[in-house]
DNA sequence: CGGCCAATTGAGTAGCTTCAAACTTCGTGG
DNA sequence: CCACGAAGTTTGAAGCTACTCAATTGGCCG
């Protein structure tokens, strides 16, 4: 399994979690972090220093479908996620989402709340989620004892910020089989990086998530799906999906203009 | 004029701008800013303790067409515009360019070099500017100093990763004439936000740049531009727009779906 | 004045959307 | 455990938006 609902039985390397509740391992749910724990995640060196402080973090808990926070609510606290998968949409006046950005274990939500210490988008669980809470007054406070905590603040707002504009020219640069291939073998990178298979995965989001994210409909996205699954590119079954030879399916993610090759 | 080869001759009331060089008037050209005038520009409150602090930020000019910094190149520094228009953009494989963002008085520049401290965009001066050069590491070490300077410093990422969001929101929920109408209504009301005027003002960027920012074709965007002329929205006059009405502008702005209405 | 780049306008078309219907999957409750 | 309904997915056919290619006009600078 790709997630699991109790940290304590994930057998990830970065993250030591420990109970500090009851001593009973089967009441293991409301578990705490500590900040070296934290600096595994931000890929901020642990000195000796930093293994003694004795500060701890929150988790908490959400099951799927759950909202973690609403669009437009007080911000305070940014989430690492330490198992399951989430996604953020921005909800415009007729209540349409539009899907921001799809997160997994290790990634960051909540960020683009500390400009104006409101929530610009909304955040919903797509599976059970074990979150760290990362209250922002306490990563500054970190920051001015720590040095190289202070650079993984700012790494963690940009990083997002990079991200979504590398996203803009997905798409307005690419056709549809482009978007797809290029969202498949992102998503694969990740898992591959989290120590999963990077060609088999399953998909934790709707279709219509994904077309919102691509800027494409739901019907386009299963259609692409089909076109590349028929050209032997992938194997879609449901939300499982394959990729045989990850190369292939990079030579579709090019620019989609005549324009574009011709330079 | 909106923008002016000094900032000496610029009636800002944001910038107290003043040369350390030559007595001479004539040669204003390179100057230095106060952390007061860097603190107006970034909505910080100016204490007594700031206003004394001696720490000087310099400036940098640019001619129109000059590259301020390259796309993979060193990060340092950020950029905050005291005069002129830039554009940011992100070069493809191809060498295509893509618009990532225009910027403009009091706007910020390179903002996503703090992540993996390389620039992740190349910034091209789109007329001649006038820039302060803000050391990110000044920067962190003044938010130690001053308090309101560190929220300051999250906010400048986090502001640019909110607008961001929301253009791609724009750009996947809208059609040409909802796109055209909000970008030059987002225009008007930075225009108005430095003290100009909102109803009638210059494009700096070309059908192409503009086209690039908002997902669709030069020749879309020339053609949509002429739609909202000829039904009275607006008045083009080459590069000069006017918008009588900014209102039953904004009407075109809703979402292009006909499935959005309905809910 | 000529050359160059930007902008406009036209015609034809590819690609994505829309609407519609059938099918699959999953969760819930009898 | 199976039946049912709701939600998600697939596939088809028709339509329309924005793209592509192409030709012309307009503005700017040497």
């Amino acid at each position: 399994m790709l997630y699991s609902t109790s940290a304590a039985t994930s057998n990830s390397n970065h993250l030591i979690a420990y109970d500090i509740g009851s001593p009973k391992a089967e009441q293991k749910k409301w578990l705490r972090s500590s900040i070296a724990d934290i600096a595994h995640y931000l890929h901020v060196p642990v000195t000796t220093q930093l293994q003694y402080d004795n500060e701890v973090f929150q988790h908490i808990h959400y099951r799927t479908g759950q909202r973690i926070f609403n669009m437009g609510s007080s911000f305070h606290s940014i989430y690492l996620i330490n198992s399951g998968f989430t996604k953020s949409v921005i909800r415009n006046e007729s209540g349409i989402e539009q899907v921001v950005n799809f997160q997994m274990k290790g990634d960051i939500l909540g960020v683009d709340g500390i400009h104006s210490s409101t929530h610009n988008s909304e955040a919903i669980a797509l599976t059970d989620c074990d979150l760290i809470v990362l209250p922002l007054h306490k990563l500054a406070e970190l920051g001015k004892t720590y040095q190289s905590f202070e650079k993984a603040i700012f790494n963690i707002i940009s990083t997002e910020l990079v991200h979504q504009q590398n996203r803009l020219c997905i798409l307005s640069a690419r056709n549809s089989e482009g978007k797809v291939a290029d969202f498949l073998l992102n998503l694969a990178g990740r898992y591959f990086q989290l120590g999963y298979s990077r060609s088999s995965f399953t998909l934790r989001m709707t279709r219509n998530d994904i077309g919102s994210y691509l800027g494409l409909t739901l019907e386009t996205v299963s259609r692409t799906l089909s076109v590349l699954n028929d050209s032997g590119l992938i194997e879609v079954k449901h939300r499982r999906i394959t990729i045989p030879d990850a190369q292939e399916l990079r030579n579709l993610t090019g620019c989609k203009k005549a324009r574009c090759a011709a330079e």
